[in-house]
DNA sequence: ATTAATTTTTAGCCACGACTAAAAATTACA
DNA sequence: TGTAATTTTTAGTCGTGGCTAAAAATTAAT
C-alpha cells in the first residue's frame, strides 16, 4: 500500500498549488485541489487523509493541507519524471511543446528508477524542459528559474524574451503558439499591451533593454 | 467505459494463450488465464464477461473464451506498443534484453496513437523486437517468424542460430543470458543436449548445416 | 453408468476512489 | 455580535476489480 496514479496526482497538485500560493504559507484548500484535479471536494478530503496516513502530507481540517518533507521529495521526483518525458517527446519524437502534457502525464506514472536515470542520461542531463521549467535533479535538489519574472511584473517600457510558461495546460499553450509565442520569443513593450490579461500571470520572461535586438538559440 | 489497464491485460493474455494453444482451436480456459495473470479464476470469469459485453471476446461457459476479430485487432495493437517500447528501451536506452519486460508492460498502456506512430518512426520502423519477436504493423497486419522452428523440433544433428525467445519472462531471459545465450547465438548440436528441457520449447532457432561456421551481426 | 475428482461459475465480500446529500465549521455581513 | 452564506467534512452509495466459499458443470475413474 503506497503509490498509485491517483495518490501521485493528488500529491502533485498539492505541490503545484502550494508553490504558487499568493502570500505567506503554503496551505492548500481542498476545493483548490478539487478544481485543479477535476474532482469534487469530498474526494480530495478522503485522499488527503490517505496521504496524511502515508506521511506525505499534513491536514488541518477546515484549513487545508500541505506536503511534508517526504511528500515534497516524492512530488519533486514526479515533476522530474514529467519534465524529462516532455523533453523526450519534444526533442526526440518531434512533438510540439503544446501537445505533450497529457502524454507526459501518463508516462510520469511509470515506475522504474532505472528508466528515469537512463532517460536523463539519454537526453544529456537537461536542466530545463521544453516549456522552460527547470528539471529537478535525481537527488531532489531543484534550482528554480534564474533571472525570470512574470510578465505581469515587468516594467511596461521593457522588451523581454519568453523563458517559460507557468502551469500551462495544452489549451493555453496552443493559443500561445497560435500567436507565434514560444520559448525564446521576443515580446516588445507595445506587443505586450495587446496580450490577454490571463497570460500576463503565466509567462515567465527575461527583461531586455528597450533597444536591444534579438539573438537567441 | 472501454479500455483500462486490467481489461487490456486480460485481452493480451487471451491473445497470447490463444496463439500458443496446442491443437486445433484457440479457446483458452479461465484457469490458464488466471495462472498467466497471477489472479484467481473467478476474477478472470468476471473480466471475460466484461470483454464479451464490449464485443472483444466470446465466452462459452465451462469451455473457455477467445477473442473476436475486434479483440484480436486491439490485442495486436497492444503487442505492437509493447514491442516498440522494448525496442526503444534496448536500442536507445541501453537496457539488456532481459530487463525490459516489466517496464514495457507499463509503457504499453499509455494511450496515444500519435505517440506510437512517432516512436515507430523514431526507431526506423523496426520489424522485430529485441527478443526476435515480430512487431505488428500499424494497420494490424502481422508477419510471424520466418524460417524459424522451436528448438524442440530441430533435428538433433543440426546446429542452429537463436532468432527469438517465446514468452520469455525476465527470469528465463536472464538465465539464458547467464549461459551466454542471446539473439544471434550459435548453438551446436552437442551444446543443445546440455540445455534444460524447459528451454527447448522456448527458443526459436534457424537451422544450420552441421559444418557451417558463424557469421552473424 | 454411477460416483468421485476437477474445473468453472455464482454468490457474497472487501478495498479503492469517485459521487451526492446532509451536517459541521468557518467566513462574511449586517 | 448574531445571523447568513460559504466552505469543508462526514455519511452513505456506486462501479471496478480483486478475493473466498459454495454451487454447478465437466471430466475421470471405478
Amino acid at each position: 500500500m503506497s503509490r498509485s496514479t491517483q495518490r501521485e496526482d493528488h500529491l502533485k497538485a498539492l505541490y503545484a498549488l502550494g508553490a504558487r500560493q499568493e502570500g505567506d504559507s503554503d496551505w492548500v484548500s481542498t476545493s483548490q485541489m478539487a478544481a485543479h484535479l477535476g474532482v469534487k471536494p469530498p474526494s480530495v478530503t478522503a485522499m488527503v487523509q490517505v496521504l496524511t496516513e502515508l506521511g506525505w502530507a499534513e491536514h488541518r481540517p477546515y484549513h487545508g493541507a500541505r506536503l511534508t518533507q517526504a511528500g515534497k521529495t516524492l512530488a519533486l521526483s514526479l515533476v522530474r519524471k514529467h519534465r524529462l518525458w516532455e523533453t523526450f517527446l519534444v526533442e526526440r519524437l518531434g512533438f510540439d511543446w503544446d501537445e505533450v502534457h497529457d502524454i507526459a502525464e501518463q508516462l510520469e506514472h511509470v515506475d522504474s528508477v532505472e528508466l528515469v536515470a537512463r532517460l536523463d542520461a539519454y537526453l544529456g542531463h537537461p536542466t530545463v524542459d521544453p516549456h522552460g521549467d527547470p528539471i529537478p535533479k535525481a537527488d531532489g535538489t531543484f534550482h528554480p528559474q534564474r533571472d525570470a519574472v512574470l510578465l505581469a511584473q515587468l516594467e511596461p517600457t521593457l522588451n523581454c524574451v519568453v523563458t517559460g510558461v507557468r502551469g500551462g495546460d495544452d489549451g493555453t499553450l496552443s493559443a500561445l503558439k497560435g500567436r507565434g509565442i514560444g520559448l525564446g520569443s521576443v515580446l516588445t513593450a507595445q506587443e505586450i499591451r495587446t496580450l490577454p490579461d490571463a497570460w500576463l500571470a503565466q509567462l515567465w520572461v527575461r527583461p531586455e533593454s528597450p533597444t536591444e535586438s534579438q539573438e537567441h538559440g
